[in-house]
DNA sequence: TAAACATGATGCCTTCCGGGTATCACTCGA
DNA sequence: TCGAGTGATACCCGGAAGGCATCATGTTTA
């Protein structure tokens, strides 16, 4: 079994690609932490990193290991919080993981909502991709989510939070943006396209390819985040579909058109949490934002 | 900061609520455990046992520091297992690139073989030119490229996937198609062409140039996608020279006739990857589909 | 083209942490 | 009141981890 020490180690390494940086940031030298390397490396049972006289570099396992190293240690950061929290009497902690998107919504008078009526409930915010908030909820690492479907409704009981529009990113001064009517698929047969990782972001890939049939030639980046995709849509790399709450972002350079579409608003998000979540805080927390009755 | 031995001990005791047991289970001595379970709280900041001399009970903070502790070794048991899962290439990620004609023909077998002999490597395909697979497989974005020649031989390595002929592409009903034998240099003296772009499709630029000489006045469009060459086709804007595997695209309106040419099957198509890859699940792939041996 | 430089690995020494044994302190039941 | 049971403490020892010096190797520079 590795050590807490071996991952710091091997995070700092991954972070500075430099043994002698990582190191110092350590407040270390460099000998010591390069065994620390390599007996983490034999302990997981896989190279990790890999280095010649010149440069460090992660292997494939390395870069799926430091997902998990990053885990570990945020998990063994949080958890004492937590219990000190509890022995000191304040109980009440809400762990809430939200999508960048829902992030300039709802979010904020959701946390304004929770705070006013339940002063006394602690919230811990994680940005996380709807499929690791899932994650996180089946594991008890998050009491709530603010996510998009599908989710297993026998696991995760859910509160519908809005429905919205999805609209079309392009840049400032495009072509389109003179248009007066609704975009439809026929403006986009040569457009350059920004897409959605279709198993990143699984959700908006449906939707968009439900929507409209996509030029798969025309796809220049596959993305799985909201504002990864508008900040390439300002630098011009092309156009994307987005939520129209992606307005709210206030990137300077995009413009977003309304689109032709069949379905009114078919981006939804959802609040779910785990049927089987033992958090008190959970429940005051659902009853108050009028999520669950009694 | 705690170690995980210190979990583990914690783990145990609060399993067995009693120390003398739980040292026994852990191959350790009472004593030293005690001391672990000190200093486990003195870093957690709280206290997580209530032992009286008789006996061991957890306190509120230590149930749900339990809780996070078994999430904590659960994470850490697995995270090796992961790793080496990606080392070993059995699971992971692939980036193909393929070209618009490969995608018609050999892509679907290929795809088709991966899946079946390494079921947990995501796939990730994004259709390029040659030129642009050569970009992202040098810059370690794709790992397996469907292209055409030519390429550094010291950089890539390769395999030949298969040669096919060049055929015409002619709209439906028109004057050559009536012909019974092979078209020849002759019979396109005054047709239109639609030819292949000298930069972005060079490959099929030159082979055109090698297998017959051009009437430059001809040329009324230059495109670099096959596919965008069958539909002008389709429009009759004129006649192409196309791979074979084009004939699998059943585009309407379109005919294709055999060409009298010197060379048998001059068009290839070749799997090519870097040598300096690090991806397993590129080795993997590769020896699956016997591109390369064991 | 050779010398200086950069960088990760190794060898060796020392310190200190963690485990073991022996024992203490306290409680409870006979 | 004494013995049994249980967790804590004292003390010792071996090994692990860190530091310093140095090596091996590849790159840059003069």
């Amino acid at each position: 079994m590795f050590t807490f020490d071996q991952l710091a180690g091997f995070i700092a390494v991954a972070e500075e690609l430099h043994f002698g940086r990582a190191a110092e940031r350590l407040n270390m030298t460099q000998p010591p932490l390069s065994r620390q390397i390599q007996k983490l490396e034999k302990a997981v049972g896989a190279e990790l990193l890999e280095r010649d006289n010149r440069k460090v570099e992660l292997t494939a396992a390395g870069r799926a290991f430091l997902d998990e190293a990053r885990r570990l240690m945020a998990l063994a950061d949080r958890a004492p919080i937590t219990a000190r929290r509890i022995a000191s009497g304040r109980s009440g902690l809400l762990r809430i993981g939200f999508t960048a998107a829902s992030g300039f919504s709802i979010l904020g008078p959701l946390l304004e909502e929770i705070a006013a009526t339940l002063p006394d409930v602690d919230i811990d915010l994680q940005e996380l991709v709807t499929g690791e908030q899932i994650d996180g909820l089946q594991s008890g690492e998050l009491d709530l989510g603010l996510a998009r479907p599908p989710f297993d409704n026998e696991v995760f009981d859910s509160h519908l939070l809005y429905r919205e529009a999805m609209v079309l990113a392009v840049p400032s001064g495009h072509a389109l943006a003179g248009l007066t009517r609704d975009i439809t698929e026929e403006d986009l047969r040569d457009e350059p396209l920004i897409m959605h990782s279709s198993t990143q972001a699984r959700y908006f890939y449906d939707l968009v390819v439900r929507m409209i049939s996509i030029q798969h030639a025309n796809v220049v980046h596959t993305v799985s985040q909201i504002l990864t995709m508008v900040s390439l849509v300002a630098a011009k790399r092309g156009v994307a579909f987005v939520p129209h709450s992606a307005t709210l972002l206030g990137v300077h350079g995009v413009e977003f058109l309304p689109l032709q579409s069949s379905v009114n608003d078919p981006v939804e998000l959802h609040a779910i949490w785990n049927r089987s979540s033992t958090n008190p805080a959970l429940g005051r927390a659902l009853r108050s934002l009028e999520f669950q009755e009694n």
